[in-house]
DNA sequence: TATGAATGAGTATTCATTCAT
DNA sequence: TATGAATGAATACTCATTCAT
C-alpha cells in the first residue's frame, strides 16, 4: 500500500528484466545490483530482503491487474464484449512482453513462501471474480448458454490462457501467441453460444 | 530405454519426494543423498550428474504416460467415453499423488536445460495428440459437436485440469480436487454437446 | 594494467608462497583463504576466479622481467656486459627466491587455459628477445664471435639457466645455485670467445 | 627390478596415453580403468597405488633410456659422433612422440613425492654422466676444444635440448623440433670447434 | 544513501581408496 | 582377477546477508 519509491521500483523493474532473461533464478542480489549499478548492499537500504523485493514485485503486479480490470469493468459495455476485450487483451499483452509469461513460470518457486503464495491466489481470484462477473452478465443477456456454471467457465478460460502461453514458452516462443490466442477464443466463445446444431 | 537398476529407480523416487515436500529446489545432490542414506558421492556411481538425474525422471514420468495413454487407446469404447475417461483419471490421479502436481510446477526449472525442455514439450503434445484423437473420433460419431477445431478443444481441456490442479496447490490442497475435476469436466462436456438451447 | 589493491597483492603474494611451499596444487581457494585468515568466498571479493588470481600473477610476474629488462637496457654498457649482468643477476634472483624456480615449475599447469599459457609465452619471449639483441650487439663490435645465430644462443643461454636452476629445485637446494651459474656462464663466454686454440 | 605383468605394463602405457593427451592431470584410476576397459578398483589388483603407477612409469622409462644409451656407448665411433647422435635423436624421439615431452613437463608433479623425485634425479644425473663422458673423450681425441669443463657443457646441452622441447611444446608444435634442433646442435658444435676466427 | 569487505552455509562434482562378492 | 557399491575429503564457486565507514 505505500507508495514506493524510485529506486525501490528501479529495483523492481530490474527484476522483471532478470526474470525474463533468466527466469526467477536469475533474479539475485548480485544481478540486481549489477543490473542497477549499484553495489549489492546498497539493495537492503531500499528492501528488508530479498523476499521483500519479490513480494513487493507481486504486489505491484497485482496493483496493475486490478487497475486494468476496474477499467474493463467501467465501460458500457455487454459482458460478452468485456470478456472478448479481456481474454483478446491478455494474449496480446503477454505476446508483447513476455516477462508476464516468465512470472506465471516464477509461482512455483514463491511457494516455498506464505506470504508470496498468499499474493498469488490473491490476484488469480480477483481476476477469476471478474471474469465470472462477466460470464454472469452475459448469461443475464442471454449472450451466452446460461445453463452452465460460470465459475468453471471462468476456470476454463484462465487455463486455456495460461496454458496456450505456457505452450508458446516451452516452444522458445515459436508461433504467433496472438493469433493462437484468437482462434482459441473463437473456440471458447463457440462453445459458450446459444442455439445450434 | 535402458532399464534402470533399483538403486536408480530409488533416487528417482527420492527425487520426486523432495520435490513434492519443497520443490525442485530441494532437489539437491545433499538431500538426495540424505533420503537414501548414503554419502553425497555416492549418488555420482548410479548417476553421471544431477541433469542425468532429472532427465531419468522424466523419461520415467513420459514412460508412465505413455504406457497409461496405450492402455486407455486399446480400449473398446467411444472417443466421448475415452476422453471421459483420460480427464476424471487425470484428476484423481493428481489429487491422489500430489508430486505430480509438484512436477508440473517444476517445469520452469527445466527451462533451463534444452534436453529436458524437450522432453516436457515431447510428452505434452503426446498427450495433447491423443485427447485430439478422442475428439475427432467423438466428433466422426456424432457424440458432440462438430463445428470446431479439435485442436484447439484439447488445448483447452489440458489448460483446464493444469490450472484447476494449480489452484488446488495454490489453495494449500485446500479443496477436493476429484470433486471439482468432475465439475469441470461436466461443463467441458455440456459445452461439446450437440443441440441445447 | 589496472592497479592491483593490497588485498588482490596479498593474495597473489600467498599464491606464490603456496607455490613454493607446495607446488602450484597446493593453490586452492581453500589454502589461499587460510594463509590470509579470511573465509573462503572472500577471495571472490577481489578476484573473479582463481583463473583471473592465476593469470594476475603471470602478469606481475611479467611487469617485473620487463622492468629489469628495461632497467639493463639503458645501461651504458656493451651487449656483453649486458648479457654477463643479466645471465648473472637470473641465477642470483632464482638462488635468493626459490618462488620463481617453483613458479617456471608450474608451467605446465597453466597449459591447460590458453590465456595462461599466452602470457608465458609472451614473456619468455620478450626475455629471449633482449637477450638476442644484447648478443648482436656484442657480435656487432666484435666482443664474441659472429659466425653464428643468435637466436640460437640465446636459446642456449635461457635452457642452460633453467636447466641448472632446474637440477637445483630437484636437489632440494642442495648446491650453491650462484657459484653454479657462474661456472657455467664462465664457459658459455668463453665458447662464444673469439680467437681460442 | 622385477619384471612387469602384461597388464601393468597396459597400465602404465595408458597412462602415457593419458599424459599425451591431457598432461598428468589427466592421469587419474578413472580415466586410467576407462581406457582399458577395465573397472576402477580392478586396478588395485596390480598396483598399490597410483603412487607406485607412476613409480613404475618413472622406472620403465629410466630402463629405456639406459638400454639406449648403452647401445650408443657400444657403437664404435668417436665421442663427437656419439654426442651429435645423442643429441638429434633425442629431438627426433620427441617430436615423434610428443609424450616425452609431456612427460618432461610432469616432473614438477612428483615434486611432491620424494621416491618419484629421487627417479627423476638419477635419470638425469645417469644421462647427463653419460654426455659427460662423451664430452671427454671428444676433448681427448682432440675433436673438440678442451679447454672447458665437461660437466658445464653437458648441462648446457641438455638445457638446450630440454629448452628447445619446451617453447615447442607451448607454440603448441607450432614449428619442426627436428629441424630447430639440428640448428642447434650445428650452434653447439661450432662453439666446441678447435680453431676459429 | 552508498561502498567495500567479509561471513557462513550451500552446490555440483572429482578423486583415491576400500571392501564385500 | 575383476566387479559394484560406497566412502570421505577436497575443489571451485554462489548466494543472501551483515557491518563498519
Amino acid at each position: 500500500m505505500k507508495k514506493l519509491s524510485d529506486r525501490q521500483n528501479q529495483i523492481l523493474d530490474s527484476a522483471l528484466t532478470l526474470i525474463a532473461e533468466g527466469g526467477i533464478q536469475a533474479v539475485t542480489i548480485k544481478n540486481l545490483s549489477k543490473k542497477i549499478g549499484l553495489v549489492e548492499s546498497a539493495i537492503y537500504r531500499h528492501f528488508g530482503s530479498k523476499s521483500e523485493i519479490l513480494e513487493a514485485l507481486l504486489v505491484r503486479f497485482n496493483q496493475k491487474s486490478v487497475k486494468a480490470m476496474t477499467r474493463m469493468r467501467e465501460q458500457e459495455s455487454s459482458g460478452l464484449n468485456q470478456l472478448e476485450k479481456f481474454v483478446l487483451n491478455k494474449f496480446k499483452n503477454i505476446a508483447d512482453d513476455p516477462v508476464k509469461i516468465a512470472f506465471i513460470f516464477s509461482e512455483k518457486y514463491f511457494l516455498n513462501d506464505e506470504v508470496l503464495q498468499n499474493r498469488i491466489v490473491e490476484n488469480m481470484e480477483m481476476i477469476q471474480n471478474e471474469i465470472q462477473r462477466m460470464i454472469c452478465d452475459a448469461q443475464e443477456n442471454n449472450e451466452i448458454r446460461n445453463d452452465f456454471d460460470a465459475r468453471y467457465i471462468s476456470q476454463l478460460i484462465m487455463g486455456s490462457i495460461r496454458f496456450t502461453a505456457t505452450k508458446w514458452r516451452l516452444s522458445n516462443y515459436g508461433f504467433d501467441l496472438f493469433e493462437e490466442g484468437k482462434e482459441m477464443w473463437g473456440t471458447i466463445k463457440k462453445m459458450m453460444e446459444r442455439n445450434n446444431k
